[in-house]
DNA sequence: GAGCACTGC
């Protein structure tokens, strides 16, 4: 192990990668959002009613910069510009100017995008998995266009924005109807893809060499300053680094504090422990550092404290996995867990993968697209709702694996979204494709309106897609297990999640409380209030499919029946030594302790989520009997 | 006997 500085100035031996921070390259990208779309109106890309669409990767972002740019142009939100996210349009007939969020398809309503002058697609390098089908459908209704503009009166349009061309001697397109665009007056579409430019090379190719325009970006001044080599160890090293950071900020005016960047809460603990280590075999005088932890597991109220300035004097070391603004030394060993998955096991494992940035600098590749490492049922559904059948010659920028595709499929089948020939089912597939969940959560609303557990049903998907409600600090933990167990049945975690929908429903001698009782019962408030957006989100939706909210009342054995029926796929019978899964899954499973059912004995379970990290843990399950599993006693 | 961090439809 390499020695720890000790004198001023440290040696730079070891100073790791230190970036600018989300927050500043969000600023870099705002004009561009906003400026780009007035030019274009301005340049009269609007004339004959058309609009242009915007896309923007997250909601958060979608509505303030559609806001800003109303105020920009001095309009009214919602008449010239506008946006739409997914249950809030704020749009009218008179938007020119719309900000969406690009999982928003618009061309389930009209598949040639013919209000559309323009559409312009950002922050495309970040490549997910909305983005990639986006990108795959916008190429398809180019070529459609073109298609029938070829055909037709209208000749092409010429100007220096043009970004795209379609591949020459692509094959006919079969799939997307034409019948919208025939005998219509036409203008081709034009697509603008955003992207940071060590990709639009990518980009350019898969729209058939369309023009690349480089714009320079105004720089925050950030100095990078990196290891020689990788480091074997490299908690050793981001110790290292932050004392060498503490001994030159001893020097200097202003903010002291420093930001360390780690792959999770075990590498947090770690390192703080290792600093605090170190910090008493120093003198008096130097140990005058405070380390604040922060991970997602901790309470919105302590993440907040963590963000207060440390004492004067003291010199505040953060130690992170999430982002944070207003920090002026950065330590990031360039390190992430991800989650990755394996279509052949349908196993989700959590990875340490070295992050994109650093895999886009030192090599020439970017990130691997999350199309390609994901679970892609929610892909197909939706594609297929859109008409497009022939899912394995979709024309993804990078096609994901064959395997990947099929698998999907097969998941779509088991869950009768789709018919015996691959089409999406009637009624189910099309009910399922209008929630905003992935399969085999949409699926479980469905089952469990026939079931009449709908109410009870609501809640445990609502629960299922958050982080925990439950809360436990390592320091207090029996008593949280204490509160937990308040609400826990020995029929596993799904009912232990209706036992707590007193907090779902708005109890009123709660709610007058909320906050108290939350803190007394263990419960992250924070993701109580995201459960609770959720359900009434969800609720909605069922409603309006015309499914009736009822409830099972006491009858648990019916919900479990229910539960089995909606999540069959995931099942797993007790081994002689451990637990061993049937299906498609042949490897030992063990119970998650965070699980109500860690140390019981069921003969037999399904699961929602299983996630190798020791081992291979399910965790979220419920104890079944295995003939509530047979197709026949599902169904009746 | 243990929990990666972000989104979106």
């Amino acid at each position: 192990m390499p020695s720890l500085p000790n004198t001023y100035p440290p040696s730079s031996q070891n100073q790791l990668l230190g970036g600018k921070s989300q927050q500043q390259q969000q600023l870099l990208a705002s004009g561009k959002t906003t400026q780009f779309p007035q030019f274009l109106f301005n340049a009269g890309f609007c004339q004959n009613g058309k609009a242009i669409g915007v896309t923007q990767l997250r909601r958060v972002a979608a509505v303030p910069v559609a806001k800003r740019v109303a105020e920009e142009c001095n309009v009214e939100l919602g008449l010239k510009v506008g946006y739409a996210i997914r249950f809030d349009d704020f749009t009218s007939s008179s938007t020119r100017i719309k900000y969406m969020t690009d999982g928003l398809l618009e061309a389930l309503l009209d598949p040639l995008l013919s209000r559309y002058g323009v559409i312009l697609v950002n922050e495309a390098h970040k490549r997910t998995v909305h983005t990639d089908v986006l990108l795959g459908i916008l190429k398809k209704v180019r070529h459609t266009q073109s298609q029938s503009i070829l055909k037709g009166p209208f000749k092409r349009g010429n100007t220096n924005i043009d970004m795209s061309d379609e591949v020459n001697g692509q094959r006919p397109n079969t799939l997307f109807t034409l019948k919208a665009c025939q005998n219509t007056k036409l203008l081709p579409l034009k697509l603008i893809i955003m992207s940071a430019s060590l990709d639009a090379k990518g980009f350019s190719e898969y729209f058939g060499g369309a023009k690349i325009v480089y714009v320079q970006g105004r720089q925050y001044p950030v100095d990078i300053l990196y290891t020689y080599q990788p480091e074997q160890d490299y908690l050793d090293a981001t110790l290292i680094t932050i004392f060498q950071l503490i001994a030159i900020i001893h020097l200097e005016e202003g903010p002291r504090d420093i930001l360390a960047f780690l792959a999770g809460q075990e590498e947090i603990e770690s390192i703080e422990k290792l600093i605090h280590g170190h910090l008493d075999k120093l003198p008096e005088d130097r140990r005058k550092v405070i380390t604040v932890p922060i991970y997602p597991s901790l309470t919105s109220e302590q993440q907040m404290n963590a963000l207060k300035p440390a004492p004067s004097g003291f010199r505040k070391v953060t130690m992170t996995s999430v982002t944070i603004p207003g920090i002026k030394y950065v330590v990031d060993p360039g390190l992430v867990k991800a989650r990755s998955y394996n279509p052949v096991t349908g196993m989700e494992s959590l990875i340490i993968i070295p992050t994109s940035k650093a895999q886009a600098q030192q090599r020439s590749d970017s990130t691997i697209p999350e199309v390609k490492r994901c679970n892609l049922a929610n892909v197909v559904l939706q594609l297929k709702t859109l008409g497009i059948d022939d899912i394995i010659g979709f024309d993804f920028m990078e096609k994901p694996s064959r395997m990947a595709i099929m698998k999907s499929l097969e998941q779509l089948f088991l869950l009768w979204a789709l018919t015996d020939d691959y089409k999406l089912s009637d009624p189910i597939g099309h009910q399922m494709a209008r929630l905003p969940l992935d399969p085999i959560y949409s699926k479980a609303p469905i089952l469990a309106n026939e079931f009449k557990c709908l109410e009870e049903m609501l809640i445990v998907v609502s629960m299922l897609l958050i982080e925990s409600i439950f809360y436990f600090p390592c320091v207090r933990m029996e008593e949280a297990r204490v509160a937990r167990n308040s609400f826990s049945t020995p029929d596993g975690d799904h009912v232990t999640l209706v036992n707590s929908k007193m907090v779902m429903s708005k109890d009123k001698t709660i709610e007058k409380n909320l906050k108290k009782w939350c803190i007394e019962n263990f419960i992250n408030s924070r993701s109580l209030r995201h459960a609770r957006d959720i359900h009434s989100q969800i609720q909605g939706h069922v409603q309006q499919m015309g499914l009736s909210v009822s409830s099972c009342g006491n009858d648990m054995l019916q919900f479990r029946r229910c539960l089995t029926a909606a999540f069959f796929i995931n099942a797993a019978m007790r081994q002689p030594d451990g637990m061993g899964s049937f299906l498609q899954l042949k490897m030992q499973l063990q119970i998650h302790p965070s699980s109500v059912l860690f140390r019981s004995k069921p003969e037999c379970i399904i699961f929602n989520e299983l996630v190798r990290t020791n081992h291979n843990y399910v965790w979220n399950l419920t104890g079944i009997n295995p003939l509530w599993w047979l197709p026949d006693y599902v169904s009746s």
